[in-house]
DNA sequence: TTTTATACTTTAATATATAAATTATTTATA
DNA sequence: TATAAATAATTTATATATTAAAGTATAAAA
Protein backbone atom coordinates (compact mmCIF):
# COMPACT_ATOMS: atom_id res chain seq x y z
CA UNK A 1 0.00 0.00 0.00
CA UNK A 2 1.30 3.33 -0.88
CA UNK A 3 0.91 6.13 1.79
CA UNK A 4 0.24 9.93 0.45
CA UNK A 5 -0.09 12.87 1.89
CA UNK A 6 -3.00 14.77 1.61
CA UNK A 7 -1.51 17.58 -0.92
CA UNK A 8 -2.61 20.46 2.20
CA UNK A 9 0.09 18.71 4.64
CA UNK A 10 2.82 18.83 1.96
CA UNK A 11 5.58 21.55 2.18
CA UNK A 12 6.05 21.37 -1.47
CA UNK A 13 3.85 21.04 -4.36
CA UNK A 14 6.27 19.90 -7.22
CA UNK A 15 5.55 16.17 -8.16
CA UNK A 16 9.64 15.98 -9.08
CA UNK A 17 10.37 16.57 -4.97
CA UNK A 18 7.32 13.86 -4.06
CA UNK A 19 8.20 10.19 -3.82
CA UNK A 20 5.24 7.86 -3.51
CA UNK A 21 2.88 11.50 -3.37
CA UNK A 22 5.28 11.92 -0.22
CA UNK A 23 7.44 15.38 1.00
CA UNK A 24 8.93 12.85 3.18
CA UNK A 25 12.84 13.16 1.45
CA UNK A 26 12.23 16.78 0.87
CA UNK A 27 11.82 17.41 4.50
CA UNK A 28 14.89 15.44 5.62
CA UNK A 29 16.72 17.06 2.52
CA UNK A 30 15.98 20.43 3.94
CA UNK A 31 16.79 19.74 7.78
CA UNK A 32 19.98 18.41 5.71
CA UNK A 33 20.91 21.71 4.43
CA UNK A 34 20.18 23.56 7.79
CA UNK A 35 22.03 21.56 9.33
CA UNK A 36 25.15 21.55 7.37
CA UNK A 37 24.77 25.25 7.61
CA UNK A 38 25.15 25.31 11.10
CA UNK A 39 28.01 23.49 11.04
CA UNK A 40 29.58 25.44 8.62
CA UNK A 41 28.61 28.09 10.78
CA UNK A 42 30.05 26.82 13.71
CA UNK A 43 33.33 26.18 11.61
CA UNK A 44 33.44 29.84 10.75
CA UNK A 45 33.38 30.10 15.15
CA UNK A 46 35.91 27.83 15.47
CA UNK A 47 38.68 29.00 13.39
CA UNK A 48 37.77 32.39 14.40
CA UNK A 49 38.88 31.05 17.87
CA UNK A 50 41.96 29.80 16.92
CA UNK A 51 43.28 33.72 15.91
CA UNK A 52 41.37 34.87 19.44
CA UNK A 53 38.19 36.49 17.23
CA UNK A 54 34.71 36.06 16.58
CA UNK A 55 33.58 34.15 13.37
CA UNK A 56 31.99 37.44 12.36
CA UNK A 57 35.80 39.22 12.48
CA UNK A 58 37.61 36.37 11.26
CA UNK A 59 35.18 36.44 7.84
CA UNK A 60 35.69 40.35 7.82
CA UNK A 61 39.78 39.79 8.04
CA UNK A 62 39.06 36.73 5.53
CA UNK A 63 36.92 39.49 3.38
CA UNK A 64 39.38 42.02 3.48
CA UNK A 65 42.55 39.70 2.43
CA UNK A 66 40.83 38.04 -0.46
CA UNK A 67 39.31 41.82 -1.93
CA UNK A 68 42.23 44.46 -0.75
CA UNK A 69 44.81 43.35 -3.68
CA UNK A 70 42.00 43.48 -5.90
CA UNK A 71 40.76 47.37 -4.99
CA UNK A 72 39.99 49.48 -2.27
CA UNK A 73 37.46 47.41 0.14
CA UNK A 74 34.54 49.77 2.09
CA UNK A 75 33.11 48.92 5.48
CA UNK A 76 29.68 49.35 2.98
CA UNK A 77 31.92 46.60 1.09
CA UNK A 78 32.31 44.14 3.46
CA UNK A 79 28.86 44.62 4.78
CA UNK A 80 27.54 44.09 1.41
CA UNK A 81 29.12 41.03 1.23
CA UNK A 82 28.51 39.11 4.60
CA UNK A 83 24.73 40.51 4.08
CA UNK A 84 25.20 42.28 7.00
CA UNK A 85 23.96 45.55 8.64
CA UNK A 86 26.74 47.91 8.18
CA UNK A 87 25.89 49.22 11.49
CA UNK A 88 27.55 45.71 12.78
CA UNK A 89 30.42 46.19 10.41
CA UNK A 90 31.42 49.47 11.75
CA UNK A 91 31.24 47.76 15.65
CA UNK A 92 33.47 44.62 14.55
CA UNK A 93 35.93 46.74 12.01
CA UNK A 94 36.16 48.82 15.31
CA UNK A 95 37.14 46.23 17.38
CA UNK A 96 39.56 44.50 14.86
CA UNK A 97 41.34 47.97 14.32
CA UNK A 98 41.69 48.19 18.20
CA UNK A 99 43.28 44.83 18.26
CA UNK A 100 45.28 45.83 15.84
CA UNK A 101 44.57 43.59 13.23
CA UNK A 102 43.27 45.82 10.31
CA UNK A 103 44.06 49.57 9.23
CA UNK A 104 41.62 52.31 8.30
CA UNK A 105 42.12 54.97 5.79
CA UNK A 106 39.95 58.02 4.42
CA UNK A 107 39.08 57.33 1.06
CA UNK A 108 40.59 59.55 -0.79
CA UNK A 109 38.05 59.18 -3.54
CA UNK A 110 35.33 59.90 -1.37
CA UNK A 111 35.78 61.13 2.04
CA UNK A 112 32.46 59.82 3.50
CA UNK A 113 33.82 56.18 3.15
CA UNK A 114 36.56 54.09 5.06
CA UNK A 115 39.05 51.96 2.84
CA UNK A 116 40.28 48.75 5.03
CA UNK A 117 42.97 47.03 4.91
CA UNK A 118 44.57 43.98 7.20
CA UNK A 119 47.91 45.41 9.00
CA UNK A 120 50.96 43.35 9.36
CA UNK A 121 49.65 41.78 12.61
CA UNK A 122 46.32 40.59 10.72
CA UNK A 123 48.20 39.34 8.12
CA UNK A 124 50.03 37.21 10.07
CA UNK A 125 47.59 36.46 12.35
CA UNK A 126 45.42 35.43 9.37
CA UNK A 127 48.72 32.98 7.59
CA UNK A 128 48.86 31.56 10.70
CA UNK A 129 45.81 29.47 10.39
CA UNK A 130 45.91 29.09 6.65
CA UNK A 131 47.10 25.20 7.58
CA UNK A 132 44.26 24.54 9.63
CA UNK A 133 41.43 26.03 6.93
CA UNK A 134 43.20 23.87 4.29
CA UNK A 135 43.01 20.70 6.79
CA UNK A 136 39.26 21.66 7.93
CA UNK A 137 38.11 22.52 4.20
CA UNK A 138 40.01 18.99 2.84
CA UNK A 139 37.78 17.40 5.61
CA UNK A 140 34.70 18.91 4.38
CA UNK A 141 35.22 17.89 0.86
CA UNK A 142 37.18 14.48 1.49
CA UNK A 143 34.89 12.00 -0.71
CA UNK A 144 33.51 14.59 -3.24
CA UNK A 145 35.10 14.03 -6.94
CA UNK A 146 35.43 16.70 -9.21
CA UNK A 147 32.57 16.02 -10.81
CA UNK A 148 30.61 16.45 -6.94
CA UNK A 149 32.24 19.37 -6.76
CA UNK A 150 31.23 21.32 -10.07
CA UNK A 151 27.82 19.85 -9.91
CA UNK A 152 27.39 21.39 -6.55
CA UNK A 153 28.69 24.58 -7.41
CA UNK A 154 26.21 24.79 -10.30
CA UNK A 155 23.22 23.27 -7.48
CA UNK A 156 24.44 25.78 -4.67
CA UNK A 157 24.93 29.10 -7.25
CA UNK A 158 21.57 28.37 -8.24
CA UNK A 159 20.28 28.58 -5.02
CA UNK A 160 21.41 31.90 -4.04
CA UNK A 161 19.25 33.33 -6.84
CA UNK A 162 15.79 31.51 -6.04
CA UNK A 163 16.24 31.24 -2.17
CA UNK A 164 16.56 35.60 -2.99
CA UNK A 165 13.21 35.44 -4.91
CA UNK A 166 11.54 33.01 -2.13
CA UNK A 167 12.42 36.13 0.43
CA UNK A 168 10.71 38.17 -1.84
CA UNK A 169 7.88 35.83 -2.16
CA UNK A 170 7.75 36.07 1.40
CA UNK A 171 7.57 39.77 1.76
CA UNK A 172 4.86 39.65 -0.61
CA UNK A 173 2.86 37.40 1.36
CA UNK A 174 3.72 39.42 4.54
CA UNK A 175 2.22 42.73 2.84
CA UNK A 176 -0.89 40.68 1.92
CA UNK A 177 -1.45 39.72 5.44
CA UNK A 178 -1.23 43.18 6.42
CA UNK A 179 -3.72 44.58 3.84
CA UNK A 180 -6.15 41.79 4.52
CA UNK A 181 -5.56 42.94 8.61
CA UNK A 182 -6.68 46.03 7.98
CA UNK A 183 -9.44 45.96 5.41
CA UNK A 184 -11.22 43.33 8.33
CA UNK B 1 49.54 33.20 -19.06
CA UNK B 2 48.39 31.09 -15.56
CA UNK B 3 48.40 32.42 -12.66
CA UNK B 4 49.01 30.11 -9.90
CA UNK B 5 48.31 30.67 -5.93
CA UNK B 6 51.34 29.85 -4.08
CA UNK B 7 49.94 26.55 -1.96
CA UNK B 8 50.11 28.63 1.07
CA UNK B 9 47.17 30.73 0.05
CA UNK B 10 45.02 27.86 -0.75
CA UNK B 11 41.89 27.36 1.30
CA UNK B 12 42.37 23.73 0.19
CA UNK B 13 44.53 21.77 -1.18
CA UNK B 14 42.43 18.99 -2.97
CA UNK B 15 43.51 18.99 -6.74
CA UNK B 16 39.97 18.08 -8.14
CA UNK B 17 38.74 21.61 -5.97
CA UNK B 18 41.46 24.13 -7.87
CA UNK B 19 41.07 25.20 -11.77
CA UNK B 20 44.64 26.40 -13.11
CA UNK B 21 45.91 25.93 -9.26
CA UNK B 22 43.39 28.38 -8.21
CA UNK B 23 41.19 28.11 -5.61
CA UNK B 24 38.78 31.06 -6.70
CA UNK B 25 35.77 28.46 -7.55
CA UNK B 26 36.10 27.16 -4.52
CA UNK B 27 36.15 30.35 -2.45
CA UNK B 28 33.16 31.77 -4.63
CA UNK B 29 31.61 28.08 -3.69
CA UNK B 30 31.49 28.14 0.08
CA UNK B 31 30.33 32.04 -0.53
CA UNK B 32 27.07 31.11 -2.39
CA UNK B 33 27.09 28.08 0.14
CA UNK B 34 27.22 30.93 3.57
CA UNK B 35 24.89 33.24 1.14
CA UNK B 36 21.94 30.37 0.71
CA UNK B 37 22.39 29.18 4.41
CA UNK B 38 21.77 33.34 5.20
CA UNK B 39 18.78 33.23 3.33
CA UNK B 40 17.48 29.83 4.46
CA UNK B 41 17.41 31.16 7.73
CA UNK B 42 15.82 34.58 7.15
CA UNK B 43 13.17 32.45 5.34
CA UNK B 44 12.42 30.55 8.43
CA UNK B 45 11.85 34.02 10.48
CA UNK B 46 9.91 35.27 7.71
CA UNK B 47 7.35 32.32 7.90
CA UNK B 48 7.32 32.39 11.82
CA UNK B 49 6.61 36.07 11.52
CA UNK B 50 3.56 35.52 9.88
CA UNK B 51 2.01 33.68 12.36
CA UNK B 52 3.85 35.48 15.31
CA UNK B 53 6.11 33.46 16.55
CA UNK B 54 10.17 33.69 15.59
CA UNK B 55 12.29 31.85 13.78
CA UNK B 56 13.32 29.08 16.33
CA UNK B 57 9.72 28.35 17.59
CA UNK B 58 8.07 28.34 14.12
CA UNK B 59 10.59 25.52 13.98
CA UNK B 60 9.95 23.83 17.35
CA UNK B 61 6.45 23.91 15.95
CA UNK B 62 7.30 22.09 12.67
CA UNK B 63 9.43 19.37 14.35
CA UNK B 64 6.56 18.76 16.76
CA UNK B 65 3.68 18.63 14.31
CA UNK B 66 6.35 16.34 12.16
CA UNK B 67 7.22 14.29 14.83
CA UNK B 68 4.31 13.80 17.63
CA UNK B 69 2.49 10.83 15.34
CA UNK B 70 5.34 9.05 15.06
CA UNK B 71 6.23 8.82 18.65
CA UNK B 72 6.61 10.57 22.13
CA UNK B 73 8.84 14.40 21.76
CA UNK B 74 10.53 15.56 24.34
CA UNK B 75 12.34 18.90 24.95
CA UNK B 76 15.42 17.11 24.35
CA UNK B 77 14.45 15.55 21.41
CA UNK B 78 13.78 18.79 19.97
CA UNK B 79 16.74 20.03 21.13
CA UNK B 80 18.80 17.45 19.32
CA UNK B 81 16.70 17.64 16.43
CA UNK B 82 17.66 21.35 15.87
CA UNK B 83 21.03 21.08 17.42
CA UNK B 84 20.51 23.64 19.78
CA UNK B 85 20.62 23.92 23.32
CA UNK B 86 18.07 22.57 25.38
CA UNK B 87 18.53 25.58 28.24
CA UNK B 88 17.00 27.23 24.75
CA UNK B 89 14.78 25.25 23.69
CA UNK B 90 12.91 25.19 27.25
CA UNK B 91 12.69 28.66 27.11
CA UNK B 92 11.56 28.77 23.84
CA UNK B 93 8.74 25.61 24.25
CA UNK B 94 8.02 27.86 27.31
CA UNK B 95 6.78 30.85 25.43
CA UNK B 96 4.81 28.67 22.70
CA UNK B 97 3.00 26.85 25.68
CA UNK B 98 1.96 30.34 27.58
CA UNK B 99 1.27 31.38 24.02
CA UNK B 100 -1.18 27.92 24.45
CA UNK B 101 0.16 26.60 20.95
CA UNK B 102 1.85 23.57 22.44
CA UNK B 103 0.68 20.79 25.54
CA UNK B 104 3.26 20.20 27.75
CA UNK B 105 2.11 16.44 29.43
CA UNK B 106 3.96 14.56 32.28
CA UNK B 107 6.20 11.38 29.94
CA UNK B 108 4.19 8.42 32.04
CA UNK B 109 7.10 6.70 31.28
CA UNK B 110 9.83 8.94 32.25
CA UNK B 111 8.70 11.62 35.10
CA UNK B 112 12.00 13.84 34.34
CA UNK B 113 11.09 14.27 31.29
CA UNK B 114 7.71 16.14 29.23
CA UNK B 115 6.15 15.37 26.46
CA UNK B 116 5.23 18.51 23.86
CA UNK B 117 2.43 18.29 21.77
CA UNK B 118 0.68 20.77 19.72
CA UNK B 119 -2.30 22.08 20.87
CA UNK B 120 -5.58 22.94 18.64
CA UNK B 121 -4.70 26.48 18.43
CA UNK B 122 -1.02 25.78 17.44
CA UNK B 123 -2.12 22.91 14.53
CA UNK B 124 -4.41 25.70 13.25
CA UNK B 125 -1.71 28.08 12.95
CA UNK B 126 0.60 25.82 11.45
CA UNK B 127 -1.75 24.66 9.14
CA UNK B 128 -2.94 28.27 8.13
CA UNK B 129 1.00 28.60 7.05
CA UNK B 130 0.94 26.09 4.96
CA UNK B 131 -0.12 27.53 1.46
CA UNK B 132 2.63 29.86 1.88
CA UNK B 133 5.57 27.41 3.01
CA UNK B 134 4.80 25.35 -0.43
CA UNK B 135 4.71 28.53 -2.07
CA UNK B 136 8.15 29.54 -0.89
CA UNK B 137 9.48 25.84 -0.94
CA UNK B 138 8.41 26.04 -4.82
CA UNK B 139 10.03 29.09 -5.43
CA UNK B 140 13.60 27.92 -3.76
CA UNK B 141 13.55 24.65 -5.77
CA UNK B 142 11.82 26.49 -8.86
CA UNK B 143 14.46 25.44 -11.97
CA UNK B 144 15.88 22.04 -10.54
CA UNK B 145 14.65 19.07 -11.93
CA UNK B 146 14.21 15.68 -10.29
CA UNK B 147 17.93 14.69 -11.01
CA UNK B 148 19.23 17.82 -9.68
CA UNK B 149 17.04 17.45 -6.64
CA UNK B 150 18.36 13.92 -6.45
CA UNK B 151 21.99 14.46 -6.86
CA UNK B 152 21.37 17.67 -4.61
CA UNK B 153 20.08 15.55 -1.62
CA UNK B 154 23.18 13.29 -1.64
CA UNK B 155 25.47 16.17 -1.87
CA UNK B 156 23.96 17.91 0.95
CA UNK B 157 23.41 14.52 3.17
CA UNK B 158 27.53 13.75 2.37
CA UNK B 159 28.19 17.01 3.75
CA UNK B 160 26.69 16.45 7.31
CA UNK B 161 28.70 14.18 7.82
CA UNK B 162 32.22 15.40 6.26
CA UNK B 163 31.38 19.23 8.02
CA UNK B 164 30.69 17.35 11.32
CA UNK B 165 34.11 15.44 11.21
CA UNK B 166 35.60 19.11 10.15
CA UNK B 167 34.38 20.20 13.70
CA UNK B 168 35.98 17.31 15.10
CA UNK B 169 39.26 18.32 12.94
CA UNK B 170 39.16 22.03 14.11
CA UNK B 171 38.57 20.75 18.42
CA UNK B 172 41.59 18.60 17.85
CA UNK B 173 43.78 21.56 16.18
CA UNK B 174 42.36 23.69 19.05
CA UNK B 175 43.68 21.06 21.88
CA UNK B 176 46.73 21.04 20.57
CA UNK B 177 47.09 25.13 20.38
CA UNK B 178 46.26 24.77 23.66
CA UNK B 179 48.71 21.97 24.53
CA UNK B 180 51.78 23.77 22.78
CA UNK B 181 50.66 27.57 24.46
CA UNK B 182 51.27 25.60 27.93
CA UNK B 183 54.22 23.71 26.74
CA UNK B 184 55.64 27.06 25.78
C1' DT C 1 21.92 2.03 49.51
C1' DT C 2 24.95 5.08 47.40
C1' DT C 3 26.60 6.95 43.38
C1' DT C 4 26.20 8.53 38.90
C1' DA C 5 23.71 10.05 35.07
C1' DT C 6 19.77 12.20 32.85
C1' DA C 7 15.81 15.62 31.74
C1' DC C 8 14.39 19.68 32.46
C1' DT C 9 14.18 24.27 34.54
C1' DT C 10 15.65 28.78 36.42
C1' DT C 11 18.47 32.69 36.78
C1' DA C 12 21.98 35.32 35.22
C1' DA C 13 25.38 36.62 32.07
C1' DT C 14 27.03 37.24 27.50
C1' DA C 15 26.87 37.64 22.62
C1' DT C 16 24.74 39.13 18.62
C1' DA C 17 22.00 41.98 15.83
C1' DT C 18 19.09 45.94 14.79
C1' DA C 19 16.96 50.64 15.06
C1' DA C 20 17.19 55.49 15.37
C1' DA C 21 19.54 59.48 15.30
C1' DT C 22 23.92 62.08 13.96
C1' DT C 23 27.81 63.82 11.22
C1' DA C 24 30.23 64.44 7.14
C1' DT C 25 30.27 64.22 2.51
C1' DT C 26 28.71 63.67 -2.19
C1' DT C 27 25.41 63.96 -5.99
C1' DA C 28 21.52 65.85 -8.33
C1' DT C 29 18.68 69.55 -9.55
C1' DA C 30 16.50 73.92 -9.71
C1' DT D 1 25.45 78.58 -7.06
C1' DA D 2 22.23 77.13 -3.63
C1' DT D 3 19.36 73.75 -1.98
C1' DA D 4 17.70 69.26 -1.44
C1' DA D 5 18.32 64.43 -1.42
C1' DA D 6 21.17 60.50 -0.93
C1' DT D 7 25.07 57.96 0.93
C1' DA D 8 28.87 56.17 4.25
C1' DA D 9 30.06 55.57 8.51
C1' DT D 10 29.41 56.06 13.36
C1' DT D 11 27.24 56.29 18.04
C1' DT D 12 23.92 55.14 21.36
C1' DA D 13 20.43 52.52 22.88
C1' DT D 14 17.77 48.52 22.64
C1' DA D 15 16.12 44.08 21.48
C1' DT D 16 16.98 39.41 20.64
C1' DA D 17 19.43 35.17 20.87
C1' DT D 18 22.41 32.08 23.05
C1' DT D 19 25.00 29.97 26.57
C1' DA D 20 26.68 29.03 31.40
C1' DA D 21 26.02 27.67 36.05
C1' DA D 22 23.43 25.91 39.50
C1' DG D 23 19.38 23.45 41.07
C1' DT D 24 15.45 19.92 41.25
C1' DA D 25 13.51 15.67 40.33
C1' DT D 26 13.89 11.22 38.67
C1' DA D 27 16.07 7.10 36.91
C1' DA D 28 19.68 3.68 36.36
C1' DA D 29 23.87 1.39 37.85
C1' DA D 30 27.23 -0.25 41.18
Amino acid sequence: MIIEDKSADLTITRPEFLVNGSDADFRSFIYCLLISSLHMEKLRDQIGDLIGVNGIQYHILAVISEKAPKGPVTVGDVAKTLQAGSTHITMETGKLFKQGLIEKNPNPEDRRSILLSLSDKGTALLASVMLSRQEINDTIFSGYSKKDFESFQILIKKMVGTTSRAITVAEKIKAEQIMQSHAA
